[in-house]
RNA sequence: GGAGAGUUGGCCGAGUGGUUGAAGGCGGCUGCCUGCUAAGCAGUUAUACGGUGAUAUAGCCGUAUCGAGGGUUCGAAUCCCUCACUCUCCGCCA
């Protein structure tokens, strides 16, 4: 969320900052601008009429007990008429009211100056770390190897939940588990992390404050608790959103509150499913574990000081290649461009992974400066100084890193000739049985 | 799930219709005094929005805020209704 002050004193700048994003959020500034105005016309003029009220009712006060009875009846009768005019202005502010509010939610963040600006498809890779791992048989991908080692069932996962819900069989449920245990140590003992364990369940206000309200609710799933779940009203009792990503629980820690000298930067770690609807993304990306309705993530969240927030991007993001590089995997950095970001992202980097399977880079990590959007919307606040005014931090996440697609490239990073997967050295210590991955011992249960 | 209690300023804690933004205490800040590892005295001490101002994160004025929302009233922290949350006991359970 914007700053009202900046918006009503720099609209041309933020009409231009926002254009690049797409133009119908310039017209939009302007109908902000519009309705502000008279929004606070009105709030002047209804400040004065509750004035003469309040002004008004100590008078009457002060009569009654003078026992001036007929005096205070005539200043009560004059007070019902302000508030007449009282009642029906507060109409016409709250409607104004929630329509900046409205507008205001549904603004995106400014792109920082130093991204490019344009569509999707201009984003520019700033590195590459690695070499893409070429073989010299045909490689085998990820599906193949889950199915002949056993190590991912898809139409298990179908029968239980539906597509987009895989099962984690054997050794690919411990891959997995110690892919989120290597990660999870590494940002808490190397980089300094503090570890939450958070709710995976939220209630609307948390996606508020992180931005996927309201405009994303349908990427969300929706859980009622009761059966007045359809009332019309939308308000039959409590309801509430499985996580997208952990940075909703996480950003919503402080929601609302100040911190006092707060020692930037807080540095947050959460381990959490994430559950996106991801409608209508049926395609060639979907296969396998590219794109689920269910997976799981670590994830990274920084606080800091609002002149810090473009060096704090680059630390956030170094934290989640260092994974990659610990794993010895091939990746990109690219940033992205002004019309391909997350709503609430300022500069977005992504980091892509080499996948030799199918010869793809895969989206493992997308890290991104939310500057003082999101802490103005969570209402994230800290003080400098003791009695100073409360300032806005500026936001950070990043995903360090999304499992699926890290098991992806890990599996076909690593496999061998004979289609067994040799796992790298970092991971030994977190699954000591089984350093190599083989197809199932005779005995072991079907996957079927 | 059942029964009860509660939600007031940074903290503790008064306050059942009228200058209560809110007593008192603690803590914090400022000044005075004292000269000693302290105490005393006085003052001050919320947030948001709007206006004014200068354009400065000063000052001044106003409005709102005593868990949230609604109602009664000229006027509500105080009365009524709804909801949320917290605590205690019981039940249930991983």
């Amino acid at each position: 969320m914007h700053d009202r002050k900046y918006l009503r004193e720099c609209p041309e700048i933020a009409r231009q900052s926002l254009a690049t994003r797409g133009e119908e959020f310039a017209r939009k500034i302007d109908r902000f601008l519009e309705i502000d105005v008279e929004r606070r016309r009105q709030q002047t003029e209804l400040d004065e009429l509750r004035s003469e009220r309040n002004s008004a009712s100590k008078e009457i006060g002060q009569l009654m007990k003078e026992g001036r009875k007929a005096e205070a009846e005539d200043r009560k009768s004059y007070t019902r008429t302000v508030n007449a005019r009282i009642e029906q202005l507060e109409a016409q502010h709250g409607m104004l009211a929630d329509e900046e509010e409205e507008i205001l939610l549904g603004l995106p963040n400014f792109p920082d100056p130093s991204i490019p600006v344009g569509p999707e498809g201009n984003q520019v890779e700033i590195k590459l770390v690695g070499e893409p791992k070429q073989f010299s048989y045909p490689a085998r991908d990820h599906m193949e190897l889950c199915q002949n080692l056993h190590l991912a069932n898809f139409e298990a996962g179908s029968r239980i939940t539906g597509s987009g819900f895989p099962v984690m069989h054997g050794n690919g449920a411990v891959l997995q588990r110690a892919l989120i245990m290597l990660m999870s140590d590494i940002h808490v003992l190397r980089h300094g992390y503090t570890e939450l364990r958070v709710p995976f369940m939220v209630h609307p206000r948390s996606p508020l404050g992180t931005g996927q309200l309201p405009k994303f609710g349908s990427e969300m799933y929706h859980v009622y608790v009761d059966k007045k779940l359809n009332e019309e009203d939308g308000e039959g009792g409590p309801h509430y959103y499985l996580i997208p990503t952990a940075e909703v629980p996480v950003v919503n820690y402080y929601r609302e509150q100040i911190l006092e000298q707060p020692s930037f930067p807080i540095k947050f770690m959460a381990y959490s499913p994430c559950w996106r609807v991801e409608a209508g993304s049926y395609g060639k990306d979907a296969k396998g574990l590219t794109r689920l309705h269910q997976f799981e993530k670590v994830e990274l969240v920084r606080i800091c000081d609002p002149e810090d927030g473009l060096k704090q991007l680059e630390e956030i993001t170094a934290d989640a290649e260092h994974i990659l590089e610990v794993l010895g995997l091939a990746y990109r950095r690219i940033v992205l461009p002004s019309g391909d970001m997350a709503f609430g992202s300022a500069k977005t980097y992504d980091l892509e992974v080499w996948c030799p399977g199918e010869q793809a880079w895969r989206e493992v990590s997308s890290a991104s400066l939310t500057t003082d959007w999101q802490s103005r919307r969570a209402n994230i606040r800290y003080r400098s100084e003791p009695g100073g005014k409360p300032l806005f931090p500026h936001m950070l996440n990043a995903s360090g890193l999304a499992l699926p697609r890290l098991m992806i490239a890990v599996l076909e990073t690593y496999q061998n000739e004979v289609g067994n997967v040799v796992l790298p050295e970092v991971l030994h210590k977190y699954m000591p049985h089984a350093s190599i991955l083989t197809p199932p011992e005779a005995g072991a249960p079907p996957m079927i």
